[in-house]
DNA sequence: GCTGGCACTCTCGTCCTACGAGTGCTAATA
DNA sequence: TATTAGCACTCGTAGGACGAGAGTGCCAGC
């Protein structure tokens, strides 16, 4: 093909092709059905007919950016069209004040207990968006900051540790045998000199052995706080992922083949993987809120879905993620709002390791244009 | 019509209906589809012929233990019909070796952090079963049976409560103003000697108000304190409730229809009111498994399908469900089996307060008779 | 470069028919 | 009296034909 091939630049699209495109999407995402050139001449105001709006859909066409289900249907847009509206054409949406005020109440209420918080926020977002929600929190590699270990009875004691990020765990342990008061005390102190400030991978059993000699524990006492340490600093380490709302999914129409939902339901429920490929890459990339449409996402289940993802910032190296997944038909622009305002929201509630007591919440500001980060 | 109708008694079903509705039930089970005289006489061994069997499906139909879908399919059961399998025909299942080893397995696996029990219980429930499973826990009424605070630095220390049902909460306290050790210390004292042993409603103000004087607090302490033991001992006393593996719900051919399939999934979704009707009526009844048959079940949501649930008794008043949701088309024999096993299996560990110190789990012993419980 | 007109294409719903599975009934049989 | 073989009947399903409708591509005219 040697002349009449019109070299169609890629970058070079008209204000009224990028116009029509931004109609064509927008309306597609609220009706999920193919766009016809006579819709977009009824909803636009180029003042221009039908057909001339035939000839940039056929060139928009060519360009990659729509497609025909098939020939004589209206067009849908590509991941490429997509891409090109998020980019470009989006306007990125404001959160009403009342959106903005049910999101801080909800994040309020569910504030108190931060144990559950992972789960609580993956709910919000989904009711939020519509949409399945996952929520993800990796912790930078922790080391204990202290131990404290509560002698109760003769058969029980309970071990407290304190992380170098500030969370606090415990484990109630009860004994086949007596131990004395003392004992406690003198593990306590050993633990603290010997345990503190080191990674999981310097816990050895050759410093397991000479501790417990040192404490005279003949009844495996060492034994059973070093493991508890091990897994309390081992499940630090986890990426944590909850799956909230996959049964929203139902609700979109390209989800209605039984089948095909199931896969992808089935592939979120174990989400810890979802996002494995793209975890490291997200945490680098500061605050803003990212778009990948369809075959952008690397695994293959989500090919033809989209995922939209904030990051927020807990404070010591800890981040998370908080993300929905749809159709590649998805309202980007409301859903990119909210999670941008959501994320916001944890990382100033939690930011910084100074969680504000239970019952006195810092009542949230929000800044108009602070809504949407832009970078 | 007065005399050629035959008063069939509701209670004379014959053997070899029996036998005949055993086998299309199972047989259902298998294959999901209507199934007919021929291929009954296929699987049994009654020396008979289809029209025999024929005949005796008639009846059966007329006696309300099976309906047709339309007048030329084969047979499908009624909930009577699974009603009757359930109550008389069934084969208690026996796990298989395997199975049980490889349920106990999981469970120490799993049982090794107490906070994620019961949604990790569900888990394993609906990866047994193939089916959503719910689990949920009722603390009965608790009080606080030790209060320690652990002073970090000026600025901060841990508030560790124990309940009375040996389970441990903390909770770190970054405070804005200094306090010396001798003032928490002081406020240790005095909540172990006001504020144990007693439940949320006698905590007033007038005793928080007198704790603070006493104590000479004028920085709020004694409200933070207070109010983390308020909604600990409140939070004991919620029903929690665990939905896991919705998605497989859509494995099943009865839920194909996504606006079918949706409604019961998001009915699911906040699972804690899905029992509330029978959460009573079930802890009352001792341990053995109950099975509720689609229109047996109160809610309407759940009408056409079918809910098997087994109790377990962590000891210290405290009980939980575990159960699974699906078709009325269930292989309730393998489900029971196994949800009573795992249940069984909770209990023990749990039961008695007496938590095996991690790392040492007791291998748990099954007698073959064992694993279902008859009563 | 835009527009109206028009032929063309393709999907979708409907109607029809043939097929097959399974029943219910009847008459024959043990 | 219980069982069986045979047969007509019913009903859902699959497949094919057909028309309506939506939307396109293209062309000629403005």
């Amino acid at each position: 093909m040697p002349a009449n091939e019109k070299v169609e630049c890629q970058m070079s699209v008209s204000e009224r092709k990028k116009k029509i495109l931004g109609a064509l999407i927008e309306e597609y995402i609220k009706t999920a059905e193919p766009v016809g050139s006579k819709a977009i001449a009824g909803i636009t105001d180029l003042g221009c007919s039908s057909a001339t709006i035939r000839n940039e859909l056929a060139e928009l066409t060519a360009m990659g950016y729509l497609e025909q289900p098939h020939t004589s249907a209206g067009r849908i847009p590509t991941p490429a069209g997509y891409r090109l509206y998020v980019n470009e054409l989006m306007e990125k949406q404001k959160l009403s004040i009342e959106e903005t005020e049910e999101i801080n109440r909800r994040l309020n209420e569910k504030m108190t207990q931060l144990d559950s918080m992972m789960s609580d926020v993956g709910k919000i977002a989904s009711q939020l968006t519509d949409y399945p929600a996952l929520a993800i929190a990796a912790y930078a590699p922790a080391t204990i900051k202290r131990f404290d270990l509560i002698y109760i009875d003769a058969n029980t004691f309970i071990i407290v540790v304190m992380l170098s990020n500030n969370t606090v765990k415990n484990k109630l342990v009860h004994l086949p045998i007596s131990v004395d008061q003392g004992m406690i005390n003198k593990l306590a102190t050993l633990f603290n000199a010997n345990f503190t400030g080191i990674s999981n991978d310097r816990i050895t059993p050759i410093l397991i052995s000479s501790t417990e000699r040192a404490a005279g524990d003949t009844m495996g006492l060492t034994s059973v706080i070093a493991s508890f340490t091990m897994e309390t600093l081992a499940s630090q380490q986890e990426v944590e992922a909850y799956v909230t709302g996959e049964n929203r999914l139902l609700g979109q129409p390209e989800y209605k083949d039984p089948e095909k939902a199931h896969k992808l339901m089935s592939y979120l429920a174990d989400g810890g993987h979802v996002l494995s490929g793209t975890t490291d890459e997200i945490f680098a990339g500061g605050s803003e809120v990212r778009v990948l449409i369809g075959p952008e996402n690397v695994a293959e289940e989500l090919k033809d879905s989209s995922v939209v993802i904030a990051s927020y910032d807990m404070g010591d190296n800890t981040k998370g993620l908080i993300g929905v997944v749809g159709p590649t038909r998805m309202d980007y622009s409301a859903v990119a709002a909210k999670l941008s305002f959501l994320a916001a929201g944890l990382s100033r509630r939690l930011g910084g390791g100074e969680a504000p007591p239970s019952g006195m919440h810092n009542k949230l500001i929000i800044k108009g244009d602070d809504i949407i980060d832009e970078h």
